[in-house]
DNA sequence: TCAATCACG
DNA sequence: ACGTACGTGATTGAT
């Protein structure tokens, strides 16, 4: 079998792995996406391919052949922009390390080079790919050389081949007539003002009839279009130079050093070091062990007590200290533990299982972490409060916690990612440790994979934690993590194990409510519609509406017709069956994923566990999963009546305590604007008030529609507003939106100055800060895109805000959490919804609920305006609210 | 696994 | 000339 080559066009793929991929960072800023796009590619060709020599070529910064005959040639091309310059440095280095031979030559250009070694490979037998993302190459195409062109939409990549036949089917055209195709239709000339060009189809046309340029010239007067006879009969220089431009040189003064291509062996150390400090995770896995043996390392030794004593012994010894300790908690057990303690090269790793459960594994560290002055370092402590102390929290630190503080937007946070950004260690996954087995599992199967896994994370907690602690001194968060994050972190484990009363006959009931009425809809719409189409699928139900039934109001999304919501109700009025699909939609989300969805997480003890997470959010709120009862129906009557099914226990009433338009106070304190804070000590309706001062109207005489506008300009002023944005909302022209915006600032100025402070200070630090000192960086203020800058400014400006507000309910949740408890209550928090707190609480207890809330929540911040919470009681979250 | 949709603050 | 409100999570259909 002859041997394989493939020439892969660095700058071109590089420029297509750019626009096609997501914007992606490091954590040090460090742009990736056009790197790691780049390898994405390479390593599917190699998979695919398996060739046995590879080279890619670049460019070099040097006047080609072609500037000697065309001085302008390529000089207005849009300058590079400064995110993909940067990583190409980076991508040329990698490769190095890769032992990627790379060819560039001054004075000759990537396409040349490719032409040249693809030629010659063929001449010596070879197959040749050549991959390129540019359509030229394609005269290089031949018996045995397949030009291939990836392309990237999002992170995926598929890859369009040709041989010269695919050339002729695409084209119409030989590979050598292809590039006289271009020629002719001026494309290589793309930079010259004024020159009329030729169509792809009368080029294509003339090609096919006459076979070459020479030939249409010789031909001219037999054309019959005159237009197009005297636009070719002008060009006639153009049209040559074009065709020298254009033409891939196949001579140039480059051998395949065969040698050194050997496509093999990339995984070296040097590689592997620079991509962990890319932090391409996926690709990592690719090298092999003995190669990351090479890189940072785990102290390998780990001592293993053989009895529970003597574990506690030793954990007793040192929890004066800073230790690191792991639980290996399942089901309300504790299997075992794994304790880090000493510095340097001092480290050392102590292991203990108690799976007989015998040994007192659990009371003994429930004690010691009782009674410990020391600091208690560990990964994700939620998970493990059945087993440590909670009564205070200032002496832990979750390394996970922390690390989400320094920087909230990575998309994990586990003992893998935080050992490979601060410690520069490849800690192995538990998939990797112990696969799919449970804990209890690999205690029995793979008892040395479970160890190393517990005492991996042990590490990471300690000696990762000290480095991220040390880092969150640096940037002033330190406060944040031990009087907010820490203490909150005990108050969600109790809010998860305490979990919330769900009534399933009522949901199964309201299901079954649901059902009926859907099903009669289908019925509808499948008739109206003549058609048994699935009226969940966006694609299907698109050509339904916009091409079957005709109605107006076409395209939208990448994919097809946009369905969304706000594109149907704009319908809805003129189309009855509009009308159908959109009470359809919202009666099957409401079966779906309530009713239905709800049931499934109801636990033996009747209520639903949610999870609480508190390194997810980009400002600083938590989030809610499996299921998320942060977004639970209100805004319709039919979806709220869902709140009915969610009950105190026997005996107990629910107190639900809502903050009033924290994040407008918030901006009216944080901007000091005398308007907005004077507007909130003058009225309750901060809304009215403000549709007064800014449309000019007497309070009294505020109209609804007037109050409407006002607190959608409030609402957008928190987002970052834009005229844009505010006209969609309020289904107003742009222009009118703009003057309400103008309006408003000029009424409240120092709101305009403060967000434009917020976004000038951003750009010049990087980050945003809340009240509390909760940062969140914005790497996008610094993007060149336009699009992604201005994203940046509006984050800018609403991270400040929506993070304070997330702060406060913070403090508040701890505020009342100590004050249940100083007061001996049995009252539990059950519920938070950004702004909201549900408590589940004895009758006798709620009138000093209330009072305690009131105060926890109102006292969480000082702030320039009074913070003000509505209060309900009632037999279910419906009343309550 | 992703895109589209829609539930909440 | 672009295409846009901020922050989440679950479900569905299509790939």
């Amino acid at each position: 079998m002859s041997e394989k080559l493939v020439l892969i066009d660095g700058h071109s793929i590089v420029h297509r792995a750019f626009y096609g991929m997501p914007d992606l960072s490091n954590s040090e800023g460090i742009h990736t996406n056009a790197i790691l796009g780049f390898l994405n590619i390479l390593f599917k060709l190699l998979d695919e391919e398996k060739p046995d020599y590879l080279v890619v070529t670049f460019d070099e910064h040097a006047p080609t052949f072609r500037h000697e005959i065309f001085a302008e040639y390529k000089g207005t091309r849009k300058p590079m922009p400064e995110e993909l310059r940067q990583q190409i440095p980076i991508l040329r280095e990698l490769l190095n390390a890769m032992k990627v031979t790379t060819v560039s030559v001054p004075g000759l250009e990537a396409d040349d080079l490719m032409g040249t070694l693809a030629k010659k490979a063929q001449a010596d037998g070879m197959e040749v790919s050549l991959v390129s993302g540019d359509r030229d190459l394609l005269q290089i195409s031949d018996e045995h050389i397949l030009i291939r062109i990836p392309k990237t939409n999002f992170g995926k990549t598929t890859i369009e081949d040709y041989k010269p036949a695919d050339v002729m089917a695409a084209f119409q055209v030989t590979p050598k007539q292809f590039i006289e195709l271009k020629a002719l239709m001026g494309d290589t000339a793309d930079n010259i003002p004024g020159v009329p060009k030729i169509g792809q189809k009368t080029a294509t046309e003339l090609m096919v009839t006459y076979g070459s340029i020479d030939a249409i010239y010789e031909n001219l007067d037999n054309i019959s279009k005159k237009s197009v006879r005297e636009t070719l009969a002008a060009n006639k220089d153009l049209a040559d130079l074009s065709l020298k431009l254009a033409t891939i040189k196949i001579d140039c003064p480059v051998e395949l050093d065969k040698e050194a291509s050997k496509a093999e062996g990339y995984f070296t150390p040097e590689a592997y070091e620079i991509m962990k400090k890319l932090e391409f995770k996926k690709l990592l896995d690719r090298f092999s062990t003995d190669v990351t043996a090479t890189a940072a390392k785990i102290p390998e030794k780990i001592e293993v007590c053989d009895s529970v004593a003597d574990f506690l012994g030793k954990l007793s010894k040192v929890s004066n200290e800073e230790f690191g300790l792991q639980l290996i908690c399942e089901n309300e057990a504790l299997l075992g533990a794994a304790l880090c303690v000493g510095e340097g090269d001092e480290v050392r790793r102590i292991y203990v299982v108690d799976y007989m459960r015998i040994g007192g594994l659990d009371a003994g560290i429930k004690e010691i972490t009782a009674n410990m002055s020391g600091r208690l370092y560990t990964c994700d402590i939620k998970k493990q409060y059945d087993f440590i102390d909670a009564n205070d929290t200032g002496k832990y630190f979750d390394t996970l916690i922390g690390a989400y503080l320094v920087n909230p937007l990575k998309s994990d946070y586990d003992a893998e990612s935080i050992g490979l950004e601060y410690l520069g260690l490849t800690v192995p996954t538990q998939k990797v440790r112990i696969g799919k087995l449970l804990y209890s599992e690999a205690l029995m199967s793979d008892a040395d994979g479970l160890m190393n896994f517990f005492c991996d994370q042990a590490y990471v907690a300690l000696v990762g934690g000290k480095m991220v602690a040390q880092k969150l001194a640096e940037l002033g968060s330190e406060a944040i993590m031990k009087d907010i994050e820490m203490p909150l972190s005990a108050i969600l484990y109790d809010m998860e194990k305490e979990g919330v009363r769900v009534d399933k006959e009522g949901l199964v009931e309201f299901g079954k409510m649901l059902a009926g009425r859907i099903e009669e809809l289908e019925k509808k719409i499948h008739e109206e519609a003549g058609d048994d189409f699935n009226i969940n699928s966006p694609k299907q139900l698109g050509e339904i509406l916009f091409e079957k039934m005709q109605i107006p109001g076409g395209k939208k999304t990448k994919t097809g017709y946009s369905t969304a919501a706000d594109v149907l109700e704009k319908l809805a009025p003129d189309y009855p069956f509009v009308n159908d699909i959109l009470e359809y939609r919202a009666l099957t989300k409401l079966k779906c994923t309530y009713a239905d969805g709800l049931v499934d997480y109801i636990a033996a003890d009747g209520r639903i566990h949610t999870s609480f997470n508190q390194t997810i959010t980009a400002t600083g709120r938590i989030s809610s999963t499996e299921p998320n009862l942060q977004n639970i129906p209100i805004r319709t009557e039919l979806g709220r009546e869902l709140r009915k099914v969610f009950l105190p226990k026997e005996g107990c009433v629910f107190v639900d305590a809502d903050y009033s338009q924290v994040e407008l106070r918030i901006l009216a304190s944080m901007s000091g604007d005398a308007g907005l804070i004077e507007s909130y000590s003058m009225a309750q309706d901060i809304h009215r008030i403000t549709a007064s001062k800014v449309f000019g109207v007497p309070f009294e005489e505020v109209t609804d529609e007037l109050r409407r506008n006002a607190k959608a300009v409030n609402f957008g002023i928190v987002y970052g507003i834009s005229s844009f944005g505010l006209s969609q909302d309020l289904l107003i022209g742009r222009k009118e939106a703009q003057e309400y915006i103008e309006q408003y600032f000029k009424t409240y100025p120092d709101i305009k100055a403060f967000l434009d402070k917020m976004v000038s200070d951003a750009k010049e630090k990087g980050y945003s800060t809340t009240l509390f000192g909760r940062r969140r960086p914005i790497p996008e203020l610094a993007s060149s895109n336009f699009m992604q800058r201005q994203f940046g400014e509006r984050v800018a400006m609403n991270a400040p805000i929506q993070g304070t507000a997330a702060d406060i309910m913070k403090i508040a949740m701890i505020n009342t959490y100590r004050m249940f408890k100083e007061e001996g209550l049995k009252s539990k928090m059950i519920l938070q919804v950004h702004d909201e707190l549900v408590i589940e609480t004895l009758e006798e207890e709620k009138d000093k609920v209330c009072q305690l809330l009131e105060t926890a929540m109102t006292t969480a911040a000082d702030l320039a305006v009074k913070l003000e919470i509505g209060l309900g009681v009632g037999n279910n979250w419906y009343e309550a609210h």
